[in-house]
DNA sequence: ACTACAATATATTGCGCAATATATTGTATG
DNA sequence: CATACAATATATTGCGCAATATATTGTAGT
């Protein structure tokens, strides 16, 4: 649990918006974790994703799994080595290149992602009653990642200058 | 700057809002970084709060501002070595109780105080655009964090059962 | 074949935070 | 006074991620 429970929302401090939103990953997060551990699911909940490509891809070197998800090469090598242990996955040499580490996913791993299929719906469903009552998180969340990678914030202090 | 430019906006990925929102306050992080360098504030920016709370106390504990700020005593303690070392705070024993070591602000720490202060205006009125061109974000995310507070994820679904 | 370059993997370091444990000091109670 | 308890500070560990550097292997150009 985290130590904070008041968070600052004032608009006059630069990096509320910052705050606020990692607040909102934090609790997600926290609230996630005993949900999985209720349904038997050991996976972290930030590999699942990660899980869920491998399945996809059926076998898939880290690099793959990076392209899939849209995150670090580096990341997804830090990930694994959880699932490794957790026995979700397993690594094998590719043969056709020397490079490459292949992952698969094991009957462990298949259960794990069964587990976590069944759960999604209905975890969605919970997302779209909660959008349903405070706004649409995602939607807008999504538009102010969009805003800020086109036009940085560097750009949008510029263009307010009054000089 | 972060790897990814492709986050999973995937409804049925179950962590898809916490990487969002992780994903948010990142950018914000990255964009505000070079904005302060530029404006000659060497404060880190999940420090300026600290600073500000400091300014307004006069001078405060670890425990006090970590109380003013609603963060934990511990992480307010780990950010305090680097204002210290930028000398931008110095640290007293308190005479009148051994167990407390008082933190006050440096004309340096006052100076990068001002320096922010006369941004924050121009920032907050970047921010009002940006929610007027995509939306709420921050009333949006407050109502959420306080959605999942008052009623969490396993409440939630436990509600959402068809049994 | 040799060289240059791209892709992949690995290791190391650092940031920001949480959690836990321990030591120190103050306060209140018997 | 002694003992228990609360508050504060400190240290250590771990998580999740980024950044950087280096090694290894494949591929293309000469």
């Amino acid at each position: 649990m985290p130590a904070s429970t008041d968070i600052s929302t004032d608009l006059d401090d630069i990096s509320f918006l910052g705050r606020l939103s990692e607040a909102l990953s934090q609790r997600i997060e926290e609230q996630t974790r005993p949900l999985f551990d209720d349904a038997g699911i050991t996976v972290p909940v930030r590999s699942c994703s990660l899980l869920t490509a491998l399945s996809e891809a059926g076998e898939a070197s880290a690099a793959d799994l990076a392209r899939a998800l849209g995150q670090s090469h580096q990341l997804v090598v830090q990930k694994c080595p959880a699932l490794l242990r957790l026995g979700l996955i397993t690594q094998h040499a590719d043969p056709a290149d020397a490079r490459r580490k292949i992952f698969r996913l094991t009957d462990a791993g298949r259960d794990q992602l069964a587990r976590i299929d069944a759960y999604s719906a209905r975890i969605s469903e919970v997302y779209r009653a909660l959008f349903a009552e405070v706004g649409d998180v995602h939607g807008t969340i999504l538009k102010a990642l969009n805003a800020l990678d086109a036009r940085p914030l560097s750009e949008r202090i510029a263009g307010s200058r009054t000089d």
